[in-house]
DNA sequence: ATTTATAATGAGTGTGAGCTCATTGAGTTG
DNA sequence: CAACTCAATGAGCTCACACTCATTATAAAT
C-alpha cells in the first residue's frame, strides 16, 4: 500500500506550477522552460513528464489563476455595495494577483487562443459584477447617459492603461496600490451626473 | 561620374524599410528577417548590409514612423478647434497609421528600450495638443473637475483598449473606424459637466 | 580595356528554444 | 529479498532564428 509516490508526484507538479507562476510573473511568458525547472529545483525533463507541452502548462496555470481570481471576485461582491465599493474591491483583487494579471494585459497577443479566452472570461466576470452594482444607480438617474458597455470599457481601459504603463507611473512597487484612490475618485467624478 | 550605384543602394534600403513596415504590421515585431527579405524581394544578407542588426532596422523604422505621425498631428492641430474636433483628428491619424500603431500598443513590452521611448514620445505629443484644445474649456468651467492627466489617460486608455481588443470588437476591418463616433460621443459626455 | 570598389548574394555558423528517451534509482508488490 | 513499476533525470535532438563572409556581379575610375 502507501501512496508516497503519488504524493511526491503531485508535489513535484505543484512545485512546477508554482515556479512557473513566479517565473512568468517576473520574466514574462516568453521565459524558457529551463528557468522554470531551475526555480522549481527540478530537472528540465520533469516538466514534460507532467505537461506534454509548455503551452499545456501555461493553460493549466492560467485556468487555475482565473478560477482563484473570479472566485475571490464572487466572494467579495456577494456582500453587495455601491459602484465605488465594487471598484475598490476590483482594484484590491487585481493588486493581489497583479504579477500575473499585469503580464496578461501586456503579453496577451502572444498567448495561445485558449489562454486569451481565459483572460476574456475574467473580464466577463468583472463585467457582470460591475453591472449589478451600477444598475441601481443608473435606474436612479445618478449616472451619465452613456451605454453600459462604454462605462465598463472606460474603467477597464483606464486600469489596463495604468498596468501597461506601470513602469512609467510607478517605477517601484504596485501602480494599482499607488493610484487606487485617484483612479476611483476620477472615474466616479466622470460617470456621475 | 554618376551615382546610379548610390541611388540603387538607397532604393534597396527603402525597399527593406517598406517591407519591414508591411511585415511587422501583419505579423508583429517577432516576424523573422527572412519574411522581410522575401517581401522586399531582396536576399537575406542584404538586410545586414544596410542595418547592423534587426534592432537597428526596427528603431530606424519606428523613428520615421513617429516622425510622420507627429508631423501629421502638428499639421492638423494647427487649424485649431475644440476638444471634440481634436479627438476626431486624433482618431483619424491613428486610423491612417493603425497597422503599426496597433502593433506598438500590443507588443510594446518586447520592444527594446529605445523603441519604447519612441512610442512614449508619440503619446507625449498627443498630450500637448490635447491640453491646448482642452485648456480653454477647462478655464470656461465646462469640464468636470478632474486632473488633466487623468482626462488624458482616460481617453488614451479607452483608445488603446479598443485597439488591443480589436479582434473582439471588430473582427474584420478597423476598430477605430467602426467605433470612432461612439468613442468620441461617450468620452465627451463623460468629461462635460 | 583593365582594374578597382562595392552592392548584393545565400549557404553556412552559432545560439537558444522546446522536446525526447535511454537510463537511473527509489517505492511497491509478491 | 527479488522482481517490478514508474517518477525523475539530463545529455542530446530538431528547429528557427539572427547574423557572417567568401563569392559574384556590376558600376566607376584609370
Amino acid at each position: 500500500m502507501a501512496d508516497t509516490r503519488r504524493l511526491q508526484k503531485e508535489q513535484t507538479r505543484e512545485k512546477i506550477v508554482a515556479a512557473a507562476i513566479k517565473v512568468y510573473s517576473q520574466q514574462g511568458f516568453a521565459a524558457p522552460t529551463t528557468a522554470i525547472a531551475g526555480e522549481a529545483q527540478v530537472s528540465h525533463g520533469s516538466i514534460f513528464v507532467h505537461f506534454p507541452t509548455v503551452e499545456s502548462l501555461l493553460i493549466c496555470l492560467l485556468d487555475s489563476f482565473a478560477q482563484d481570481l473570479t472566485a475571490e471576485l464572487h466572494m467579495l461582491s456577494e456582500s453587495g455595495g455601491d459602484v465605488e465599493k465594487l471598484l475598490a474591491m476590483h482594484v484590491d483583487v487585481l493588486i493581489k494577483y497583479e504579477g500575473l494579471y499585469k503580464r496578461l494585459t501586456k503579453e496577451a497577443v502572444y498567448l495561445p487562443e485558449e489562454a486569451k479566452n481565459t483572460f476574456i472570461a475574467i473580464q466577463s466576470t468583472v463585467s457582470i459584477h460591475f453591472w449589478q452594482a451600477l444598475e441601481p444607480e443608473i435606474s436612479a438617474g445618478a449616472i451619465k447617459l452613456v451605454p453600459f458597455h462604454m462605462l465598463f470599457n472606460t474603467w477597464l481601459g483606464l486600469i489596463h492603461y495604468y498596468l501597461l504603463n506601470g513602469d512609467l507611473f510607478a517605477p517601484r512597487g504596485s501602480v494599482l496600490r499607488r493610484y487606487k484612490s485617484t483612479l476611483i475618485e476620477c472615474y466616479m467624478a466622470l460617470i456621475k451626473k
